[in-house]
RNA sequence: UGGGGCGUCGCCAAGCGGUAAGGCACCGGAUUUUGAUUCCGGCAUCCCCAGGUUCGAAUCCUGGCGCCCCAGCCA
C-alpha cells in the first residue's frame, strides 16, 4: 500500500512510473528482483531489492522474487535458501510471488521452437571458438555462419535432437538470427540455447539445454506481468535484444527495462567472483563473515535491517558510476543505535586498577541509566569495589597533549562512580605497567564532586570482582585501499590482515546471557552485537559492528 | 577509428528555460558524568570545457574533453 507518511526521495524511475500512470500506460506496478543463485546476496543486492520492494511497496504494487536459474552449472540450492532468507531478513515479502525462470522452460522452448518457425533462429554447429571468431570485433562486422541458412524443418530436427540429449555439451547451440553487422554485439546472433549436462536444482535432470538470459529474462517479465523490468547500467546494451523479443514472440505484454547504477562501496569488493574467491581461499570465515559485504556477513556483524535500507534511501538511485564511502553505511547504523541500543560497559584490554583508600571488601552499587537520552529505557545497578579493570588506552603515563582520561596525579571521573587520581604504578620485570594504584574522592559518590569542581575526562570501568569473561570481535574495514579492484594490482594483495582481532575482555556480568543479536552501546567504545552462531552464556561473543565516532582518535 | 551510457560541492544526489534542494563528510561554536549524542552557524555567483540560441541556460543547440560498459555456449 502507498505509504504517504514518509517522504521519499524522488528518482528518476519513480518519475517514469508516475508518468506512466498518468499516462494510463499501466495500471499496477509490478517489479521483480531477479537474482542468479550462485552465490550470496550483498550489499549491492540490497540497493536493488529496496529499489524494486519499495516502488512496489510505494505505488501500491507487486515485487516478485524470481530466481534466474537458467545455469545449472553454477547454480545451488544453498544459494536459493541464503538468497530467500536475506530478503526477508531486510524486511520484504514476496508473499505469492516467489518464481523461477525454470518455471517456464517449457514455455521458453516453445517459443525457441517458434522463433525457427517463423526462420529467426537456426541451429548452430560452428565450435565456441569459431563463433568467437565469426562475431567479428568492436570495430569490424561480424560475418554469417554457413548454418545460418539451414532449412526450417532441419533446424527444428536438430534442436528437437539438443532437446532429447543427443549430444554433447557444446556441441552445438541455438542462436537468434539477427544482424551480424550490427553495431551492437548483442545482436550479432545471439546465442539462445545451449546444451548443458548438470543437475538443475528446480528441474534435476529434465533439461539438456538451457536457455540463456536473454531469451529468458525479458519473457519471464512478459509472463509475470512485470510492467518495469528494473536492472543495473551493463545491461543497458541488452535492451534491443530484450524488446526484439517481445516483438517477435507471441507474448501477451510488454514490459519496458529501466537501468540504474549498480553500487559500489569503498574498502571492499562486490564482484560474486571476488566473494566467491575471499571465501575459498579463506581470507573470511565463510559468506557471513562479519566483514564480508554479504547480506549474511552485515547482518552477522550486528547491522540492523532497518539501517541498511535507511542506507539504501540516502545513497539515491542514478545513473552515473559512483562510489559510495563506506562510512556512510556505517553512519546509517550508528544512528539507529544510538536511538535504540541499551548503554553498558566493557572493557576490551583490561588494566588493573586499585583504589588504595577504598576498604578491601567493600561494594557498593550505582545506577547507571541504560540510555543517556531515554529515561523509559529504565537503568541498572552496577556493582563498584576495590579493584576495578579500566581499557589499557585510557592510561597514558605520559600524556600526549590534549589527553584528559587516567593520567598521573590528574583526575578523572569512573563513569557513574567517583573521582578517583592515579597515584602510582606497577611494573612487571620488563618495565610494563600492570597495574595502577589510585585515590578516590569519597565526596563523588556517583561521579559529581561536592564542591563542583569540574573533571574533564570520564572513563569505563569494571569491578574485577563483579564482571564477566568476553570474547569481543573488533571488525575493521576488509582491505587497506578504498578502491582495492581499481588499477592492475590483484586486490587480494589489498585484504587487511588486522580486519578481525579478538580480544579477551570483560563485560557486565548480565551481558553473558543475552540472546544472540542483542546489541549495545559498549560506552566510549562503538556498538556491538552479541553473535548470531558462537555466542554462549559460559563463553559469551560480541562483535564490534562498528565505534562510536571519536574526534580524539581523528588527530 | 563501432555502439551504448555518464559528467552538478570531498562522496552521493535534486534540478526538466526563470536565476544551484537535501544527505554524508568537513570547519567553527554551545551544552554534555560516553572526546558519543544533541544543538546552533558555515560550506558550489556556480553546474567537465568552449562557442551559440534566449530578456534569461546546469537545464536548448554545436563542437570538444574525460570516465564507464559491450567482442561468455555468464547473469
Amino acid at each position: 500500500m502507498p505509504t504517504e507518511s514518509q517522504p521519499v526521495a524522488g528518482n528518476f524511475i519513480r518519475s517514469i512510473i508516475d508518468d506512466d500512470i498518468k499516462s494510463g500506460r499501466c495500471r499496477g506496478v509490478v517489479t521483480r528482483f531477479p537474482p542468479e543463485p550462485n552465490g550470496y546476496l550483498h550489499i549491492g543486492h540490497a540497493k536493488s531489492i529496496c529499489l524494486n520492494f519499495g516502488l512496489a511497496r510505494d505505488f501500491g504494487g507487486v515485487c516478485h522474487l524470481r530466481f534466474d536459474d537458467t545455469n545449472p552449472a553454477k547454480e545451488d540450492m544453498e544459494y536459493i535458501d541464503s538468497i530467500k532468507e536475506s530478503v526477508r531478513w531486510l524486511g520484504f515479502d514476496w508473499g505469492e510471488n516467489l518464481y523461477n525462470a525454470s518455471d517456464n522452460f517449457e514455455k521458453l522452448y516453445e517459443w525457441a521452437e517458434y522463433l525457427i518457425g517463423q526462420g529467426k533462429a537456426y541451429v548452430e554447429d560452428l565450435s565456441a571458438e569459431e563463433i568467437r571468431r565469426y562475431r567479428g570485433t568492436l570495430t569490424e562486422p561480424g560475418v554469417e555462419s554457413p548454418y545460418r541458412s539451414r532449412p526450417v524443418e532441419e533446424n527444428l530436427s536438430l534442436f528437437r535432437a539438443m532437446r532429447r540429449g543427443e549430444f554433447p555439451d557444446g556441441a552445438k547451440v541455438l542462436r537468434a538470427r539477427i544482424d551480424m553487422s550490427s553495431p551492437n554485439m548483442n545482436l550479432r546472433d545471439p546465442v539462445i540455447y545451449r546444451i548443458i549436462n548438470a543437475a538443475h536444482p528446480h528441474t534435476a535432470e529434465r533439461w539438456k539445454i538451457y536457455p540463456m538470459y536473454d531469451f529468458a529474462h525479458g519473457q519471464c517479465d512478459a509472463i509475470e506481468g512485470v510492467t518495469h523490468s528494473i536492472c543495473t547500467l551493463e545491461f543497458e546494451d541488452h535492451k534491443p535484444l530484450y524488446d526484439w523479443f517481445l516483438e517477435n514472440l507471441p507474448v501477451e505484454s510488454k514490459p519496458k527495462q529501466y537501468e540504474f547504477a549498480r553500487l559500489n562501496l569503498t574498502y571492499t569488493v562486490m564482484s560474486k567472483r571476488k566473494l566467491h574467491e575471499l571465501v575459498s581461499a579463506g581470507f573470511v570465515n565463510g559468506w557471513d563473515d562479519p566483514r564480508m559485504p554479504t547480506i549474511a556477513g552485515i547482518r552477522r556483524r550486528g547491522y540492523t535491517p532497518e539501517s541498511v535500507r535507511a542506507f539504501c534511501e540516502r545513497i539515491g538511485v542514478g545513473r552515473s558510476d559512483s562510489w559510495i564511502d563506506i562510512s556512510v553505511l556505517e553512519e546509517c547504523v550508528r544512528e539507529e543505535l544510538n536511538e535504540k541500543a541499551p548503554r553498558a560497559m566493557a572493557v576490551l584490554r583490561p588494566l588493573k586498577v586499585v583504589i588504595l583508600n577504598y576498604p578491601d571488601g567493600k561494594t557498593e552499587e550505582f545506577d547507571a541509566a541504560n540510555h543517556p537520552q531515554r529515561a523509559e529505557m529504565g537503568e541498572r545497578r552496577i556493582s563498584f569495589s576495590r579493584e576495578l579493570y579500566i581499557d589499557a588506552d585510557d592510561f597514558m603515563e605520559n600524556p600526549a597533549k590534549g589527553f584528559f582520561r587516567m593520567t598521573p596525579g590528574s583526575e578523572v571521573r569512573l563513569r557513574y562512580a567517583y573521582i578517583v587520581r592515579c597515584v602510582g604504578v606497577v611494573r612487571d620485570e620488563s618495565g610494563k605497567i600492570i597495574e595502577i594504584h589510585c585515590e578516590y574522592d569519597p565526596d563523588s559518590r556517583g561521579g559529581a564532586a561536592a564542591d563542583g569542581r569540574k573533571v574533564k575526562g570520564t572513563i569505563h570501568w569494571l569491578s574485577v570482582a563483579h564482571s564477566a569473561d568476553a570474547e569481543i570481535r573488533l571488525y575493521d574495514r576488509l582491505f587497506t585501499e578504498p578502491y582495492p579492484d581499481r588499477g592492475d594490482a590483484d586486490y587480494k594483495t589489498f585484504v587487511n590482515l588486522l580486519s578481525e582481532e579478538r580480544v579477551a575482555a570483560k563485560i557486565e556480568p548480565q551481558l553473558s546471557t543475552v540472546s544472540a543479536f542483542s546489541r549495545y552501546q559498549f560506552e566510549r567504545l562503538g556498538y556491538f552485537c552479541a553473535d548470531e552462531k558462537d555466542h554462549l552464556a559460559d563463553h559469551p561473543v560480541f562483535n564490534r559492528i562498528v565505534t562510536l565516532r571519536d574526534s580524539w582518535a581523528k588527530r
